[in-house]
DNA sequence: AACGATTGTGCAAACGATTGCGCAAACGAT
DNA sequence: ATCGTTTGCGCAATCGTTTGCACAATCGTT
């Protein structure tokens, strides 16, 4: 089933009927109906690779992330697929495991593939972005978001972790709180660096801090029991719903839920529902997702645009 | 950059420069390295839209599913896109949020893609499989996944939930219980069906059950403190991370922890984690993903098989 | 020396849709 | 009646690769 069956069938040029399936003003409005009334008798749909390779552009917008984690990041896959689907683009999911050089490869992927643009979560890997030249000179629309690292080249999209954290800080401080636990993600993570000096920066300097770069809930766990043993500490800090789950597990396995302060960054789901009490800068992946999606969108379709970070705006949520 | 180029600046013709490059055995090792040599100086590499139009492949694998849930989907993603992606295939997905309307246009845009081969986990709303004929007529592979439906003519992935329900509901008629809060989801769900009449089918009839369709984790929590207050009930079954997190959150808040059963479904994850003697089925998202993806691939690659469904092999974890 | 077999390469036709350009018919204006 | 314009459609090239087939060169055989 192709353009040319069409074209036999109703006597017309295939030129006639690709320009009548596309509502092209040139074709008389009989002639228009005529076709688009077969094509639908006939369920037949243009071949879509056929056309994008005429028409050089893919219609695949290429999302590659180091992992689909279960917290925020399926909101921020959601956020991209339904904006995406609304412009007519379809969803790609590469992964890179946190490895540097799986991330290279799928840009790489990418590229051979001819997306017709990327959205990238950096790996924990990876400290420049020199992998990201091909792109570049394919004219490849880039843009990134979460794991983000600063770019002349690239746009991106995330929230401003430095001034969120020093909010958390802050509420801490008006709390008259003596200590805090501040339980972060692995150090070399970019949201752990920026979170972190935000909160520092932010914290008063009579307030002890101890810290700690959890790898998973566990660590976050087995820090705070330590803690809490040691300093009866009673004001918590955690930088995302996986360490907040391990610190929220100990403090209620240590009966402590009422006076002790839990704050974090969190997707506004599970910890909170879990602990009535938290207090969490709302993280909202749809956003960001979103935003992604609609900023690659405007380098696309109205190329060239100048480089424009978005910052999303977040707040801190809690009883 | 193409074909062509190389062929010219080589002087060779485009053909052999193309098979060269698919190290087609035809082509001497000496013209196939200086091929292969000039092609990667140039950082070239073909158009694999051209290529796979040609071929009349996409090497694009869609994946239907509802939503991304905080637990298993993300794993089974993950399953599926490695494999896949050992087999050089791209994964696309298509979110239905559950509605039919929405997983029919999924589908119709995937035939009208040529996706080589569809991965379904149906919406909740789908109560048959009348708008796949497309699929069928096009000779377009599916293999079903998770939330499924019997059918003669696609093959489906998917774990025996009577069977591992009523594993749960064994281990509770050993502990000479009275009375258990069963908690399933959205009654229209196929997991909910089967989970509960298996779950039922098992549990011995002097033991009350209290059952609840819960739509979210705070159903499941309000359930769960009604029937404590009312019951003092202290076994539960649960039969998804979601629900089971209302139970855990309920009966933590009560302070039963210690002596009280908890039972169910479980991706071995947050839930394990935040109550230490949970027992649960270990539903492992990644080895749905993987074999659906392996099924698919074996249906796209050595057409035609006889469709054979797969039954996962489950195990009771904890405490 | 003449012959088939083998080996390596090029030619050209696909694949299915899009699109610049040309051309005929129909129309209105002079 | 003539000419210029508009309207509606078809021709044919094009996108970049792949691939069946033809064909030339080389080789070993008799």
């Amino acid at each position: 089933m192709t353009i040319k069956d069409l074209a036999n069938f109703l006597k017309v040029s295939p030129s006639t009927v690709s320009r009548a399936l596309n509502n092209h003003p040139d074709i008389s409005l009989e002639v228009r109906q005529r076709v688009q009334q077969l094509a639908e008798e006939l369920q037949f749909k243009p071949n879509s690779f056929a056309a994008n390779f005429r028409k050089k552009q893919s219609k695949l917008i290429a999302v590659v992330l180091p992992k689909i984690y279960r917290s925020f990041i399926p909101d921020v896959i959601e956020g991209i697929t339904k904006t995406l689907k609304q412009n007519n683009y379809q969803t790609l999911i590469l992964l890179t495991e946190d490895q540097l050089e799986n991330e290279i490869a799928a840009i790489q992927q990418c590229c051979d593939m001819r997306v017709d643009g990327i959205l990238l979560s950096l790996s924990n890997q990876t400290k420049n972005l020199d992998h990201l030249t091909s792109c570049k000179s394919l004219g490849i629309p880039l843009v990134l978001f979460d794991n983000t690292l600063e770019s002349q080249d690239f746009p991106s999209v995330h929230i401003n972790d430095a001034m969120a954290a020093a909010a958390c800080a802050n509420y801490l401080n008006d709390k008259k709180i003596k200590r805090v636990a501040a339980v972060f993600g692995p150090e070399e993570l970019n949201i752990s660096k920026n979170r972190k000096s935000g909160f520092h920066k932010a914290l008063q300097e009579n307030i002890i801090c101890d810290i700690c770069y959890a790898k998973d809930a566990k660590a976050a766990y087995d820090f705070v029991n330590e803690q809490i043993a040691t300093y009866q500490t009673a004001a918590f800090f955690g930088i995302s719903d996986e360490v907040l789950l391990g610190i929220i597990t100990a403090i209620k396995e240590n009966r402590l839920s009422k006076k002790t302060i839990v704050i974090g960054f969190s997707d506004g789901l599970t910890m909170p529902f879990l602990h009535k009490q938290l207090h969490y800068i709302f993280h909202d992946g749809k956003i960001v997702g979103n935003q992604a999606a609609q900023l690659i969108l405007r380098h696309i379709e109205e190329s060239p645009v100048d480089k424009q970070d978005v910052e999303i705006k977040v707040e801190l949520f809690g009883a």
